[in-house]
DNA sequence: TTAGGGTTAG
């Protein structure tokens, strides 16, 4: 396969920046890219006059790949006077090495100076170098001295976090978990699922579960690892539906997201997309992807359905009230409804993409344009003819449901033919025998 | 004015 090539050709400390830019996320991949880091290290040192910020983003692109941290640190060592910044590219980079945690240590033990970034850094070697108490103990340190107190952040306490649940202890798990709340930093995405991490294995799967429903209710789409931390929760309580749904939402969401890909300027991708949303409760991102619809001039063909009657077509769309029947519809369907009512019926409003009272999205659902045309049909067609409707979309779940039932009620073939396929309505019963 | 740090089953 063909690699892409970079040639370092650069002069201007912008053009430098643009190298590093366009070099980093190739080195990260692939070590056949050290000798162009080398050769734009090279000319950036060469650059005059020097630049702090230039030098600190290339000790970043050496540090960036195990092949070049060497380089990184021969960097470091050669600079006049490092600052803050320097070291904590350094200590971090080394504590991503596979035995580079004595390095970090004594690399952060030489700091002159440090902040939030360097103690993060440290906690978090710790912790992910399989020594948590140490990483604890660091994390107490940094609250001790002086500067550190101010460096305590959401990255310091996940970190923290994941190290008490790594070194199982309970204890300091709960005082952390109070520390946060009182520091005001418990409202963050990476804090939660260490906390929902924490819970399910301290076998408080109720309590991790909460903080999966807090990434649903600020809005903010669960990542890969709140996935993790949510379904390892229901695994350890034996919770299977829970997982299953959590399962599924995650395959929907992945799926969705690859026919973006495959047909970006498909109105049904986004309306498929914005169904796994609204399915969820997720309706900041359905009107996300309403906006970014509008944004591209996709529109979604509205919905609407026709049936022949005496050698004429009528056309409905959703709530019509246009044509010179309708009162007569809206009658028939309100009785409809009383009927199934009694019979225990509730209407299934998941289909109604809105997040809108709950009332009116039944009444978005009751007047879809498929049962206009039924409606129509009944009170327009003799009692014995099959009543034939079109539909240019598939026909939606709630409509599938009430039309079975109306079948039965008024005794009559209900024939649909959706976008998708024929149903054929008849004693309560559809052909498709509800898969579809 | 920039840049550097966090959470993860099986």
């Amino acid at each position: 396969m063909k690699r892409p090539s970079f040639s370092v050709s650069v002069t201007t400390a912008s053009q430098l920046h643009d190298g590093i830019d366009r070099l980093l996320p190739l080195l990260r991949a692939d070590a056949s890219h050290a000798p162009a880091a080398r050769a734009l290290a090279a000319a950036a040192a060469s650059l005059r006059p020097p630049s702090t910020f230039l030098s600190n983003r290339v000790l970043h692109l050496l540090s960036s790949h195990p092949a070049t941290l060497p380089d990184a640190l021969a960097l470091l060592s050669s600079l006049p006077s490092p600052d803050v910044c320097s070291y904590n590219t350094l200590v971090a980079a080394l504590a991503r090495s596979p035995r580079g945690l004595a390095s970090a240590r004594a690399l952060f033990d030489r700091m002159p100076l440090r902040d939030h970034f360097s103690w993060s850094a440290i906690v978090s070697a710790h912790a992910r170098h399989g020594q948590p108490r140490a990483a604890l103990a660091f994390y107490r340190r940094m609250l001790r001295e002086p500067e550190g107190s101010g460096a305590d952040n959401e990255f310091t306490a996940s970190s923290a976090l994941a190290a008490a649940t790594a070194a199982r202890c309970v204890r300091s798990g709960r005082e952390l978990h109070c520390h946060v709340i009182r520091r005001g930093i418990d409202a963050d995405a990476v804090v939660w699922s260490a906390l929902a991490d924490m819970y399910a294995k301290n076998g408080q799967s109720e309590e991790a579960l909460c903080y999966f429903n807090m990434f649903l209710r600020s809005g903010l789409r669960p990542d890969r690892v709140m996935f993790v931390g949510a379904l390892s929760a229901c695994a350890h309580a034996g919770l299977v539906d829970k997982g299953l749904e959590i399962f599924h939402s995650i395959k929907d969401e992945w799926a969705a997201e690859a026919l973006f890909e495959i047909e970006p300027e498909n109105p049904a991708t986004y309306v498929t997309l914005a169904n796994i949303y609204a399915s969820v409760g997720l309706f900041d991102e359905v009107e996300n992807v309403r906006k970014i619809m509008e944004s591209k001039g996709i529109t979604k063909m509205p919905a609407s359905s026709w049936i022949e009657v005496g050698k004429r077509v009528h056309v409905f769309l959703v709530g019509d009230k246009s044509h010179p029947r309708a009162e007569e519809i809206y009658a028939l369907l309100k009785k409809m409804y009383v009927k199934m009512r009694e019979e225990g019926y509730v209407a299934d409003i998941s289909f109604v993409l809105h997040d809108v009272e709950e009332e009116q999205e039944e009444q978005d659902i009751g007047y879809h344009s498929e049962r206009l045309a039924v409606a129509f049909g009944i009170i327009a067609t003799p009692g014995d003819a099959p009543i034939k409707v079109f539909k240019n979309l598939r026909i939606c779940g709630d409509c599938h449901a009430t039309i079975k039932f109306i079948s039965w009620i008024v005794q009559r073939e209900i024939i649909v033919r959706d976008s998708n396929r024929f149903h054929h309505f008849k004693n309560g019963i559809c052909s498709c025998r509800d898969y579809w």
